[in-house]
DNA sequence: AGTTGATTTAAACGCTTGTTTTATACGTTT
DNA sequence: AAACGTATAAAACAAGCGTTTAAATCAACT
């Protein structure tokens, strides 16, 4: 009956798919990889992948709900922890930003350099068509950094804050894509990419663009932005 | 002889496949469209494409330097001209930034809302393979702007300088590929989304992260940045 | 009027795509 | 040992791809 005692390497094949589609998406795209480049790399049958995930559609959905529902709920964990902390008085602005980017590096660190790519490969390929599941999950972290911003940053207008954080993702976005100059430009002593020094510059950069003085003119208010990362 | 007395409608048709490609390419990407959707709603034939382009790659590398390089020359010129100003002083960092970012939007107001997400599409989809030319003229921008920044912020780390120069860029990258947002929340009087103020959001908040105060850590210096815009 | 050369067209090329089908091999259970 | 259900495998499927070919069309020239 149950799988794990029927099967012979079937879990072992599933994985291998997921782990080189993971590979060859986040290298060379959604569309430009076709299944029988996958289940080559994984060493399995072409008819795997319909086989395991249905279709081609449904595997790159398990796979993004795969990598994004961990990321965002170690954020909504981090930003707990952070409430807790400051109690009293107001998180601090380079706290909430570390609390949504540290997760992303984390998992970069642990998942090997593949992991920013793919992402990447969503935002830009897959502006709509991500599942359900990964885009309400982001859209309550967006909301939740929102808030927790207009509150650390009473000064700044509320449209510019929303613009704002559009750009801090749009920092941690465009480092992930281009992720190998991470890799080249951030080292530590051990000749491996530094990820506290990565998350510290953009922390850094983020904080002082979240504050810039306010110029200039106010505008009407903007809608809910719908970006994933 | 001359093309222009011979030709029937010649330069039209290539000009509707320039067009037509251009927007389907900005709205689902270089692979997922074919030469036959092109040609379609370009009111061409399929082989239409290979007799002006010679191929699917050329066309889109004719489409990618057409709008770069206008870009990158006007840059140059707000670069010039800023210098020329400040002569006796250095040029302040929101007016290198403005340089940078205005002819962006300047052609993106021009050209409708599909410029935006087509260079998008070339910065995702396209991380080699952007024509040499665009490339070279990109690093020769990125390269002014990160020297002339350097002027304008002596106290800020070569190293930490070249991040946040990127991060910069991932602003602009990211505002310009999610540009229906742009559309929703920047709208001046008329409805129109207002571009004057999406800029001025985009240089005060770079300014702010590139004034970060500088914690923390000094690094060893990285390499050169291999990004399109 | 007829030739020329550029443009357009329809049809076919070979190839790859995602998916489905059919059959075989395997481990477990009865 | 026979039956069962999962997993793998090879082959075929229709559809679509970029590209090429060869014939038709058209405007302008001799």
């Amino acid at each position: 009956m149950s799988k794990s005692i029927h099967s012979k390497g079937a879990d072992e094949t599933k994985e291998r798919i997921l782990s080189a589609a993971e590979g060859l998406f986040a290298e060379y795209g959604f569309e430009a990889v076709s299944l029988r480049r996958i289940t080559t790399e994984a060493l399995a049958n072409v008819a795997a992948v319909n086989y395991y995930f249905g279709s081609k559609e449904a595997l790159i959905d398990e796979l993004i709900n795969q990598h994004t529902l961990p990321v965002m709920k170690e954020r909504m964990r981090l930003l707990d922890a952070a409430e807790q902390m400051f109690q009293v008085g107001v998180v601090p602005v380079e706290v909430i930003l570390d609390a949504v980017m540290r997760p992303f590096l984390t998992v970069m660190k642990e998942g090997g350099d593949v992991f920013g790519k793919f992402i990447g490969r969503c935002m830009s390929e897959r502006g709509d068509r991500i599942p359900a599941q990964s885009m309400r999950s982001a859209q309550r972290v967006v909301k939740r950094v929102t808030a927790m911003l207009t509150d650390a940053l009473p000064d700044v207008e509320a449209e510019v804050l929303s613009w704002r954080v559009h750009f801090c993702f749009g920092v941690m976005a465009h480092t992930l894509m281009n992720e190998d100059m991470l890799r080249i430009m951030s080292r530590g002593e051990s000749g491996e990419p530094d990820f506290e020094v990565t998350l510290q510059r953009m922390v850094d950069y983020c904080k002082g663009g979240l504050h810039a003085g306010s110029s200039a003119l106010a505008q009407n208010s903007g809608g809910q932005s719908e970006f994933l990362f």
